[in-house]
DNA sequence: ATGGTTGATGGTCAA
């Protein structure tokens, strides 16, 4: 199975963009945050004519917005609310007898101080309650995927600068922290990782706000791909598509795969 | 220390 993840930052807008990458790639699940397209918008039509003809989506107007599709059946769908907001951050669905969630969480602000900044708050809180939701409805032999935004940058490699990127939200102590616990609630196992060595730096994410990306490679690796240690054997490649950051009007983030080797039906 | 860009929206807010 080829598990792709992306923040794709408007789906409707950049519907070519995820046909390029399909067709490039050819994954089997696809998961989306960002879609920033209500429900009843959704397009159904165009997804599933890049082959994808089994899609969940929870969505609203805006913002936000996380979304699967699959060339494989869905089942249990499900999308927990978060932090007792309904804002569209988290869906999960069994695809071929393995569990994948697709999780958005909250960016935080610019301020890293939960005193003054009550979207950090709502950002520390939203780690804490998932690493709980994990802890409580879960067990390390359950095979899931848990792949997303996850707006935490964890190691020193995963930022450009880990002394320049101490005090700025995404890679804080405190969110590291907290990230460190939610890994530690199933022993999540980081896929990619597990592949590319941590020695190794390593992005998902660039800025909009520099005027040449490439110029100094300023990124954070904040978008990540997670699995129980029931998936851990299985785990047998990973790919950040760093090449999507200079296509024509790109995502701020690229997208993230993962091979899994579990049986698919009907291959 | 500051400002820089993008997307959804239709004024700003979020990232």
């Amino acid at each position: 199975m080829r598990l792709l993840t992306w923040n794709i930052n408007s789906l409707r807008l950049r519907l070519p963009l995820l046909s390029e990458i399909v067709a490039a790639l050819a994954p089997d699940v696809v998961c989306l945050q960002e879609t920033k397209v209500p429900d009843a918008l959704f397009p159904s039509d165009a997804c599933r004519a890049l082959g994808f003809d089994h899609i969940a989506h929870h969505g609203m107007k805006g913002y936000n917005g996380v979304a699967i599709l699959s060339r494989l059946p869905l089942a249990d769908i499900r999308t927990p609310s978060r932090c007792n907001r309904e804002d569209c951050r988290h869906l999960a669905a069994t695809v071929a007898g393995i569990e994948i969630h697709c999780l958005y969480v909250p960016a935080g602000g610019d301020i890293p101080d939960p005193e003054t900044n009550p979207k950090f708050a709502h950002k520390l809180d939203f780690l804490r309650e998932v690493a709980g939701w994990y802890r409580n409805n879960y067990t390390p032999d359950r095979p899931v995927a848990l792949a997303g935004d996850f707006n935490v940058a964890p190691l020193e490699t995963d930022v450009w600068s880990h002394k320049q990127l101490l005090s700025v939200v995404s890679h804080t102590p405190v969110e590291v922290a907290l990230l460190g616990d939610m890994q530690a609630s199933l022993d999540w196992v980081d896929a990619v990782r597990a592949v590319i060595p941590p020695e190794h730096k390593l992005f998902t994410w660039w800025s909009y706000r520099s005027p040449d990306w490439t110029r100094n490679d300023r990124g954070r690796r904040l978008d990540h791909v997670w699995v129980t240690p029931a998936l851990a054997g299985a785990v047998r490649g990973a790919l950040v598509a760093r090449e999507c950051r200079s296509w024509t009007q790109p995502s701020d983030h690229v997208p993230v795969v993962v091979d899994l080797d579990v049986p698919l039906p009907g291959r």
